[in-house]
DNA sequence: AGCTAATCATATCGAAATGATATGATTTAA
DNA sequence: TTAAATCATATCATTTCGATATGATTAGCT
């Protein structure tokens, strides 16, 4: 039941550039600096993210990146989505007819509840919340 | 944030147990054919779970496994549980000290809330609901 | 006493996932 | 022209996962 790095990762890498949304477009290089994560595997993460449309990317010397939207348009869930894919405790309830006899399956109810609970939670925070909590909590340069 | 197969063998495995407690000890073999599980993967699983003191085992021929103790006392957190540790999404919440900004983090509130969030279905489920449940589907064989 | 069916205890294995590097092509501002 | 950046794959090492293999021990039954 864990999240991936890669999962985690996507997240500081959007708080980020949120926390940065000034409109200039700020390379992977700088966000791997502050976060102390390694260059080239934040550019997996974000290449992922860009196909998305949720960043806008500037290629070329003083190129990088910045939000597509405001903090506010993106949930943690859609983030956590993109990387993890269904935030499902079992394949069962993503792939339909993956069991065949979910009409007397007995469990399949309590993965549904334990589904639908995580997505009440990462679906109702935004960054823009995240945004505030930062800059309440003291203005670290680091989080995980 | 997928639950392993050995977290839901062994939910399946208890409440075979479960429904079938009748007070006689269940050979492993049974189980495997009635789950359709490999026996020697439940060996392993039942394993664990005896050392936890959550079946009585009666070895020798004619032996085989019982609950320890009534359905309505095990919850299917209890024995997630024990099989994939702590139900966090993060290992930070478990091993206290993991990370040394956690009072500047501002994530850590997510994963605390999915953490809760999944405990409060899975606490509150027990094998009793999950038998009275079975009957009413139609007494299938099969469940995952 | 000996056979058989069961638990108990480890060791090993193959495949997949994970987390990360490595290499290099392409683009663009200065 | 050069440097800094995105873009695109390939590769790698380690761990985890799911399962099998081997064999010892225990105890009921004939
Ligand atoms: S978990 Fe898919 S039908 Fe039971
Ligand atoms: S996740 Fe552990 S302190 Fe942020």
């Amino acid at each position: 039941m864990k999240i991936s790095t890669k999962g985690r990762y996507a997240l500081r890498l959007m708080l980020d550039l949120a926390i940065n949304n000034t409109g200039e477009y700020i390379p992977i290089k700088r966000i791997a600096e502050r976060q102390e994560i390694s260059e080239k595997y934040l550019e997996q993460i974000i290449t992922q993210i860009s196909r998305a449309g949720f960043v806008r990317s500037v290629r070329g010397s003083q190129g990088g990146y910045q939000l597509a939207n405001p903090p506010e348009a993106y949930t943690v869930g859609m983030i956590l989505r993109l990387m993890e894919g269904e935030l499902s405790p079992v394949a069962c309830l993503d792939e339909p007819g993956s069991c065949d006899r979910a009409d007397r399956c007995v469990t399949v109810d309590i993965w549904r509840q334990i589904k639908d609970a995580v997505e009440n939670v990462v679906d109702n925070i935004t960054l823009a919340d995240l945004v505030k909590s930062y800059h309440e909590k003291g203005n670290c340069e680091y989080f995980i």
